[in-house]
Order: C-alpha cells, then sequence, then structure tokens
DNA sequence: TGACCGGATCAGAACGTTTCAATCCCGCTC
DNA sequence: GAGCGGGATTGAAACGTTCTGATCCGGTCA
C-alpha cells in the first residue's frame, strides 16, 4: 500500500509539508539546498502526490474528457492519438468515453466527466442540442468541439470542411470529364454525409444521384455496387462518402468486368492507409485528423491555463485531394 | 461555477450531510422518505458528486488506465472499444495512455496513472521487465496483461494464442499443396511477429525463409512483394504477420502479373474490415480483439472489487482462421 | 412505568494536499 | 547594536467527501 504522504517526506527532510508542496509545484520559491533535501527524500521514500487531495484543494484536476462517437473509426482513432499526444506531453491524463452515438450513453460519460472534476471536455457532439455542454460549462468545466463547427462565439470548435471536400472532389471528377456522377452515402442522418453531399452538389451545379447506405463499410460499398449495375444506367464517375464504401463498390464493380477508372472514375474520402495500397489505388479526400486532435487539445488547455487571455476560436481545416489511380 | 456540495444537498433536504451520503452510496440504508426528499433535492440544485474527494476519503478512485502500445492500430482500437464498454457500464473511467512503443513514455504514463490513483491497471507491456509494473501492485494497484502472457501465476493476464494463429495459417497453406512458403513480417523485436514465426514454422517442419521489414504497413508490403520479384525465386505461398502487409505485397504482385491465389497463395493475419472486400479478398487470421478487452477489464474489475475471492487467471484465446479467394 | 431494542439519523473527525498569513533568520544600514 | 527588509520556511485552515460511534425516537416487553 502507498501511505506515504507528503508529510512522510517532510519528516524525512527535516523541513515542513508546505515547503514540501512547494518544492513540488514552485520549486524556484525554494533554496536550491532544501529543493535538494526534500527531492533527495521524494526518492528514497517512492513518494508519488496523490492527485486527488491535490485536485480537492486545488480546485482543478489535471485530467481531461474526450467523448467520440465511436472510438472504432480510423477517424476517432487518430484524433484521438494527437490528443493523447499533447495531453500527455503537459501531464494531463485522459478520460476517454465512447458515446457509440447513443445519447443516453453520452450523457451518462458526461457526467462521469463531471464527477471527476475533468478541467476540459473535447467532444464530438452526438446530436445538436447544445445544452447538455452548455451545463459543463456552466460547472467550469472548458468544451471544445471537436469534427463539429461551434455555433456560437463564445465557444472553441475544430473542424474539417466537409463541404470544401466534396467540391473538390466531384470537381476534380468533372475536371476529369465526369459528366453523370453518383454520390454513395451513408445515413444521410449524419452531418458529415451531409455537408459531403452539399459540396458536391455545389460543384456539381444540380441535384447528385444518391445511394444511401444504412452502414459505411466495405460491405455497403459492395451492395451499392450491385445496385448500381442492377439498375443498368452506371454513372461515369462516383463519389463515395468513405474509403470504404469506395473500395468495397470497387471490388464488386471490378468483378463485374467495369474498369476504374476507364469505365467508371472513383474517389473516396479519408484517405484510409489502405487507399494507397488497393489493387486500383484509390483517390481520396484526407483529413489532417491527427492535427485535429493537437489543435483541439492545445484550445482546451489554453482556454483552462489561460482563461483570461484565451480567446475562443473556430477553426476549420481544408482537407486534401489525393489523386492516384482511381481517377487517373 | 459549481460549488453546490453535499452539504448544500443536506440543508435544502433538512437533513444531515451523513444522510446524504447514505443515500448517495448505501440507499438501502435510509428510509424511503428521507431518500426521495433527498434525491429531490440532489435533482433541484445540481449537485453531482465531487469525485475527488470521495477518492480521497474512501481510499479508492473509480478508475482504471489502460496503457497501450499504439492507438493507432486497429488491434488496439478494438481492444480499446471493449475495455470501454464494460468499464463505462460499471460506472468506471477510463484513462487512457499510449506508450507509443516507448519506455519512457510508458513510465511517465504510468506515474500519472498512479497519482491519478486508479483502481488498477490495463497494459499492453513495451517490453519484458516486470519491475515497474511490481511496483504498481505494492502500491495497491491491479494489474492485468493485455495481449501479453503473465509469466506469474498471481497476475492476470488475456492474450491471443500466436503460436497457433501461425501454425494454423501454415497448416492451412500446406494442406492448400505449399511447398514454398515466405513469412513476410514487422520487426522481428515484436513478439507476435516471433510468436507467429515460431508456430508457422512448427507446422512447417522447418525453418522458414523470412523477409523482415521495418513496418507493418502496405508500404512495407509492397516492398516485399518487389524483394520476392527481384530475387526471381518465388514461392507458392506467403504468409504475412498482418493484413496491411498482406494487401501491400498483393497488390504489387497483382501488378507484376501474378496471379492470386494460383501462382502464390496468400494470408495474412487480424482480419481487418477491408481484408473481405479487396480484389482478391483475403484469407486471414482473426483475433477476438474486441472480446480481449471485455474480458481483460472484467477480470481487473473483479480483482478490484472482490479481493478475496478473485482468482488470478491466465486467458488465452484462440485465433480463427477466415478462408478466403487468397487461398482458393 | 421504565428499561431496552433496533433502525434511522447525526456530528465530527478523518483523508492528503494547497494556500496564506505569520514567523523566522540573515545580512545590511545607520 | 538596534532596526529594517526580504527571502525562506512554517503551521494551521480549508477543500468535499466518507466513516464511525453516538444519539434519537418509537415501539415492545416485563
Amino acid at each position: 500500500m502507498s501511505d506515504v504522504g507528503i508529510k512522510d517526506v517532510a519528516a524525512r527532510a527535516g523541513v515542513s509539508p508546505g515547503t514540501v508542496s512547494n518544492v513540488l509545484n514552485r520549486p524556484e520559491k525554494v533554496s536550491p539546498a532544501t529543493r535538494e533535501k526534500v527531492e533527495a527524500a521524494v526518492r528514497e521514500l517512492g513518494f508519488v502526490r496523490h492527485g486527488s487531495a491535490s485536485t480537492l484543494r486545488a480546485g482543478h484536476s489535471k485530467t481531461i474528457g474526450l467523448s467520440v462517437i465511436d472510438i472504432g473509426n480510423p477517424f476517432f482513432t487518430d484524433v484521438t492519438a494527437g490528443v493523447e499526444e499533447v495531453a500527455s506531453d503537459l501531464g494531463y491524463a485522459v478520460i476517454l468515453s465512447n458515446s457509440a452515438g447513443s445519447r443516453a450513453k453520452e450523457e451518462r460519460n458526461l457526467l462521469v466527466l463531471a464527477e471527476q472534476r475533468v478541467r476540459g471536455v473535447l467532444i464530438t457532439p452526438s446530436d445538436e442540442d447544445p445544452a447538455r455542454l452548455d451545463r459543463l460549462r456552466e460547472r467550469g468545466i472548458s468544451v471544445v468541439l471537436v469534427d463539429h463547427p461551434a455555433h456560437r462565439p463564445d465557444q472553441c470548435s475544430v473542424a474539417v470542411n466537409d463541404i470544401g471536400g466534396g467540391m473538390t472532389a466531384v470537381r476534380h471528377l468533372m475536371e476529369r470529364g465526369a459528366k453523370s456522377i453518383v454520390y454513395v452515402t451513408g445515413p444521410l442522418t449524419i452531418r458529415q454525409c451531409l455537408d459531403r453531399r452539399a459540396g458536391a452538389e455545389r460543384a456539381y451545379g444540380r441535384p447528385l444521384r444518391v445511394v444511401e447506405m444504412g452502414t459505411m463499410n466495405p460491405r455497403a460499398g459492395q451492395q451499392a455496387a450491385e445496385k448500381l449495375l442492377s439498375e443498368g444506367d452506371l454513372p461515369d464517375a462516383v463519389f463515395c462518402a468513405n474509403d470504404l464504401l469506395a473500395l468495397g463498390l470497387m471490388r464488386d464493380l471490378t468483378h463485374a468486368g467495369v474498369r476504374v477508372p476507364d469505365d467508371v472514375a472513383l474517389v473516396g474520402y479519408d484517405d484510409i492507409d489502405f487507399a494507397a495500397a488497393s489493387a486500383v489505388s484509390l483517390t481520396s479526400v484526407r483529413q489532417p485528423t491527427h492535427q485535429l486532435g493537437r489543435v483541439a487539445t492545445e484550445l482546451l488547455l489554453d482556454e483552462c491555463d489561460n482563461p483570461a487571455t484565451h480567446a475562443h476560436q473556430q477553426i476549420m481545416f481544408q482537407p486534401e485531394l489525393v489523386v492516384r489511380e482511381s481517377t487517373r
């Protein structure tokens, strides 16, 4: 059992507990000689600060919360990695929670985070309702929206321009000569899917033919291919709301004798690791996911640590088109 | 600012703080009438328990730590999802840390976890040295090893049988008639890569030709393909230490006119989402990753909550071969 | 009637830090 | 040698819970 506390250290070093605390938190305030004595005692006793006591007294903790919609999704995984990197560098612990798209679970998770008195929360909200987040902020917990633009100016957010991404993809297809383009997407209740369509249609100049699938995995892509094939009327190009859809689609088109890109050009979204390595490498829209996580965390911690000077920012990253064989 | 504490609730409900605490922690101990009064007060005041104070007094927290080697890796992502699921169901918060393969970073992260006084730690150790973990356990923090078998009987662990997985893969290739088999792998300093080779060779009956790459992504797979092609002497079958290697390899073999599976059969490992949807779908060895995370967490929380009756277990899951076109 | 019982409630002391006003000590100046 | 200034150090209060032993109260039994 770890029962060595700050006063054991104090006793060992022959100083008062207050001094030990100073060594721990404001080393510059204490003379080098005593500092060394204390540090030695800490080492000898294997003292580890009791975070809860510290949080309780100081009124704020060294933890932040991260609430994502789907841990399994590589997009969030990359974001999470960026978050962890920055947080851990600054000595913060990250409490991870997965709302799995369920509003109830998100609510429960936020409660747990509030109980832990996290310093702030990074959240990809599972719906548009800002009430829960306001309640957090009333509690003095800063909130930064991730992958979701803030509606209000007193709120930080980082997001990626999905409209722009959709435009870029379709503009590229059109420059390549595509006349009829289909948009294959996941549920249109998802903001990303909607925004990408909006951008795509803006570039296209009129409504796109849309194939909407319930999920966004390769299997759904294959089903989308079947649908297109059975309907006969093949487009010259397909824009998919994510790479998994695109790759599944590509596979079944190819199996059916349709050549990519000669018969049908194809653009995906996310630029997952494997996009570059599929049989016909996939043109895709890459998002700076890792960066998204890093910047969000930096904003959050700045808001926490320098509340006076902190300026709220709504950052919008621009995605980048990576051209490969599927549109060449 | 959230400054409503247990005594505000007590005042509002006209009871003592102790009673409120009882309502929160042992509702059965308090009469229905007062319980209701207190619950109403909690609701009206929007009271949220201060976790740190609670931890401080009670001596244990409602958090566990999870330390993985590489958050970005889908294997760990799935494990993490399983962990989060169970923990959150039981009201535990998960503190995530990523050692990124660096022993120093792992050490720092474990210190942070110790400061947070986590109840226990799930860890995929970045090396074999058990000293750090012993130090944690001396502090009363339970430890469960993830994806790494425990050497000692007084230690829980969950792992997947990589030797068995390697055997299964190669046995399958041999049954299919393969005579010369190559093992394409990541760094052989990684236990998984080593174990899979060991199993593979056990099935093969003699040493395998090995192509060792520095990383385990599709690009490395493509480089491995180039190497095999340039050396001329193509095998009948390749077993890859993971799917990304296998898919990259497949792509470049196919581009070079080598037919899969007719000229070269191919087995990957991990059964990632995309294995089923590549141009030639990939035979792969699937691991119960999600399950791994769930069971590990259940073991840990059992060890924490029922230290008396808890029996340490070393669980070894068996992977499963999923046969697809690349070996048909 | 009074002693006794048991369940519900209470009061107050912890838990291990941080904070802040108070104190100490030392070298300087006059 | 007294007085002063200022950096280093101290000691005790406070943070919001939980826990423990004590108290209260209504009812039962002799």
